[in-house]
DNA sequence: ATTTTTAATAAAATCGATTATTTTTAAACT
DNA sequence: AGTTTAAAAATAATCGATTTTATTAAAAAT
């Protein structure tokens, strides 16, 4: 079969990715209008694929739509980021809980894995796209056991929601080690099965992540 | 400045609503693949409109697209019907609580009148998307007032999802008498300010409903 | 008879151009 | 001067046709 070509990649799914990535890196000022000739530039492809990207990233929640007048990329406001916040913590605890209970022999490898992936970058000094993949990565194998598919997929927008705050706000090195070193402890936690202690951390790992984000909203939000 | 014309309405997001309602209403065959001709024809549109609407729809979670080969209307199964009653439980609930404590008396007014519609409906006899219109608004405006967008927002895509099996699943007259009375029960609760009376109803309340949509997917599942 | 290869068909994705709407600019008016 | 109206420019949305990719049908090979 050997299937050597770009198997079941659009154009339109391409651009999605590109811009999705783009978005949370901040590449865009927060408010603007997307200028969608310039993004044809850019990307160097034809209109259609180009709107169906954005259709999708609008659904998504990455894009604001309005009817008539295109596509804009959302304001960061400090009521918006407490909000995601809150369900951040909401839903990585629920989900977080049942992977515990319900996580098997190839998740706890899985999470070691992508624990030890992250834990070298950190010490490596990795930084930049790499190690967001990373860092992504082991969040979402953390809970990956959880069972349900909904919670996932609404935990993954909530993550893409916080990155764009996280990954704008300007860095806080004691804070970043902190968090480094709860990435090993909640796995430690979840192996260990100790339902309330990884909740906890859980919690007070998020909260030290919004705690640096919240540098992405100037005061007033 | 009397805006008469067609406001802010694209052939894009008229088809999204309507295809929405369709798939809601289970005018396509669960399964099967979409047809995009055949749907240009039926709603009479051209193809970029349509397919922009298609992309919304599958990002939303309410098609299935799978690159190079169009899209498909998501299978039933029993497993995702689970995980959908239990994260409406989950959500709800939460937002129920946080609707309790924060609720004002504007919440409240709305709340009532929309019992009230309801209720009409009910006694009325009144079936169909009518009801389905004022039945949602009513478990809408419930937890409306818990201050997150974003609960609110994963509330109404479950909604949605659970709505594709209810509809489908036949009508079960005695279910379908307490699951009425409930929402009266509910509305009272929540005004009486009693949180821990109204999440339980509200789980028994989402439970029942499960019953009586578990009679969309045969057996197996 | 089954599998593999090739040709034909059908469908999805994309393109370039057109149309409709909004935004901007300039003129006319109060 | 400020406001309203009208024209021009810019942008969004849509169209019809083309290109690409997948699916089916037929032929060739094992």
């Amino acid at each position: 079969m050997a299937e050597s070509r770009n198997a079941g990649v659009t154009g339109a799914s391409r651009i999605f990715d590109m811009l999705r990535q783009d978005l949370l890196d901040g590449r865009f000022t927060a408010g603007d209008k997307l200028a969608i000739s310039a993004l044809r530039d850019h990307y160097d492809v034809s209109l259609s694929p180009l709107r169906e990207a954005l259709n999708r990233l609008a659904a998504y929640g990455l894009l604001e739509q309005e009817n008539q007048r295109g596509f804009r990329v959302p304001r960061l406001s400090r009521e918006e980021l407490d909000d995601i916040m809150t369900m951040r913590k909401a839903l990585e605890c629920m989900a977080l809980e049942r992977a515990i209970v319900q996580g098997d022999a190839e998740w706890e490898s899985q999470l070691l894995a992508a624990a030890h992936r992250l834990k070298r970058a950190d010490e490596g000094g990795l930084a930049g796209l790499e190690w967001e993949k990373l860092h992504a990565e082991f969040h979402r194998t953390l809970v990956a056991a959880c069972g349900s598919t909904w919670l996932l997929r609404f935990i993954a927008q909530l993550h893409d929601q916080f990155d764009r705050y996280r990954r704008m706000a300007p860095a806080i090195p004691e804070i970043r080690k902190a968090l480094d070193q709860q990435h090993g402890e909640l796995m430690s936690l979840a192996l260990e099965r100790r339902i309330e202690a990884a909740r906890e951390m859980m919690e007070d790992h998020i909260h030290l992540s919004y705690r640096v984000a919240l540098g992405s909203c100037g005061e007033g939000g």
